[in-house]
DNA sequence: TATGAATGAGAGTTCATTCAT
DNA sequence: TATGAATGAACTCTCATTCAT
């Protein structure tokens, strides 16, 4: 099917794939528009749909890709023997973090990607859709020791209040990246903070 | 400068407004169709253009508009006397969903707003914004009494997990209602487990 | 469905129908430009598509407006109280010539929808085609006298040879048309010499 | 000029040059599709080029190429010993269907050369059209006996119309073999129907 | 004030043609 | 000679915006 693409050098490749990641991550499907792309990947018009055949194509070979990804290079990389949430939240974090340095736009093309309407590719992304959220949800709290929590409280809410307060901050981050025009955050630092929060988090829900 | 939209009779000023929030908030920006909007209203197009000039300078008075609503009927409808961080959280609650049923599009608009990236906008939007969601924040947690928190912790930190926590909810909320194509949730359901939430954090953060 | 258009007024739905007619009749479906429509029609890029959507709906239009044109201005006005074929064919031949100076496109278009091919029209081509050569032969032929042909002959063969020989010289006349680049032909000069060919025929058929 | 492409062996040429006059005989010369060209004779696009330069240049190979074919093996071919016209049209028929076994899509491909008016090839096709159609004309009725002929008859019209008659039943055979999708039609029952007519001419034409 | 026909720049896509290998 | 990746002009179609009425 993308044989074309996929047979080119891998730093040919890496450009497109960056390129087009960048500029759906940034506008969303519809709004993205492929010169664009082919402007920053240093490439022609045609030699983008000789690649992809349409729009619609790139979007979801780039959706596959980065959820293959995910799931390789992250979810599947989680390691489940350590049972402290804190312990595993610090783990999946770095793991992140790491992954952001190799594919800069993944993440955000993710979160575009799940919360797009476009009608075009609404269809086949709901055909698709392997909830990453909730995968990587799942994957995360496997197998969590969970008599270290708090007699007496839902666990399962627990978990949800320690996972948007982690996601909060991660936005909180990814915006002030945004607004200061950095590529990227001073990671050292945003380690330390995320350790504060966490340590907040584990005072409070443990005994 | 939009004095001839002021100009009209209330009824007619809110059919155009809230067409054009609804499609502004459910599409972003660019793929907003100005036809939709003036098919929703009622209006003609050249209407639309005579009391706006530009799709820029309507979406900018929507803005305005917005931001405006926000601030005066919920912002400040905030009542700082009550100093316990969970009564306020719940009262700036119950606020927001009162103001959810006379303005449907309203929040969903602005967030669509803070989140564009749309070049047309992006320029006048960064010098406007008046930083809502820190504007917001600030008020939530104006005159709170810190003294029921437990000690030794950064109590910065601690309001922020209590926001992002409640953020995520919200967020879980919305998704919901998207996914089974309601217009509206069931507020009731929903306040009870907020309330569960708030109970978990209360538990949590204080002594 | 075609509203827009047909509110124009008269002279303006001319200029678009015969330039479009003009077009597709000399390249086909698939070749035809809509630009070189806009252009002999005199309208802007966005007017064409304004009224018929897509260049598949024009065509289609098109489609339907000859037919109805040919039946109701041609078919249907072959007067069948002429029973000798010869009367009749040439009556017939008359009327072509004056709906030719109407409609100075109609019948090419009407031959190149009939034949093409193209993928994009074929099927709805195929859903709506009346067969308009056949109700034509039927309609040409229908109440003839056949007493007057010679004896123990196959009669349909016989009308069949009589068509072919007519559509023959048909064709000689626009192929010549075309070669001179002349709008039209001197229809006096024509018609003499079509009544020698049915003289001719005449001899040859009838005992 | 096209040396390259007479250098390669014959079979090569052959797969190549069906390819092409299949393409350009079904679509058309703007619709015929080079890539469809060389899937079909199983080259590289490049090597079209290399031995053709451009589409027009193939076409226009390819037209003088069928001239030739069409000259030399089949109106070269014609016995003008026959003087009776109908067993000389007899025999062309013949002729006619040996040749479309041996280049299945010559004789549609001139059919759609002579009658394309794409603005890319109508001028070199009008310089070299040595009016195949008339060349064929005057072969097929060259040195016939005429006394045999209905006396007071304009012989030439007498002729146009046995042409038109049988060019008529071949293009019937010709649509009937398209709509039914048969690759070829049963040449016995076509033979005999096509004896049928000339018998009726015979009868018609002759004393 | 109010309409919607009219405009044209720009979108995604195709395809003959070129060119490095 | 042979390949097919690469190019870019041209296609159909969209849509914010203008303008005659």
């Amino acid at each position: 099917m993308f044989s074309k693409f996929l047979n080119l050098d891998k730093e040919k490749q890496q450009r497109v794939l960056n390129a087009a990641l960048k500029e759906f991550a940034r506008k969303g499907y519809d709004d993205a528009s492929t010169i664009e792309i082919v402007k920053e990947a240093g490439i022609s018009k045609g030699l983008l749909f000789h690649y992809f055949n349409t729009k619609k194509d790139l979007f979801l070979f780039l959706y596959d890709y980065s959820m293959k990804i995910i799931k390789t290079e992250y979810f599947d990389m989680i390691n489940t023997k350590d049972k402290d949430i804190f312990v595993r939240l610090r783990q999946v974090y770095l793991l992140k973090i790491e992954l952001i340095h190799e594919y800069p736009w993944l993440f955000q093309f993710s979160a575009v990607a799940a919360s797009t309407d476009s009608k075009d590719v609404k269809k086949e992304l709901e055909s698709r859709k392997l909830e990453m959220e909730s995968m990587g949800f799942a994957k995360m709290f496997e197998n969590i020791d969970e008599s270290k929590f708090k007699k007496g409280i839902d666990v399962e809410k627990a978990k949800n209040i320690i996972f948007w307060a982690i996601g909060g901050y991660t936005n909180k981050v990814i915006e002030e990246v945004k607004a200061s025009e950095l590529e990227e955050p001073d990671y050292d630092k945003v380690l330390e903070e995320f350790d504060a929060y966490l340590d907040i988090l584990k005072v409070w829900a443990y005994n």
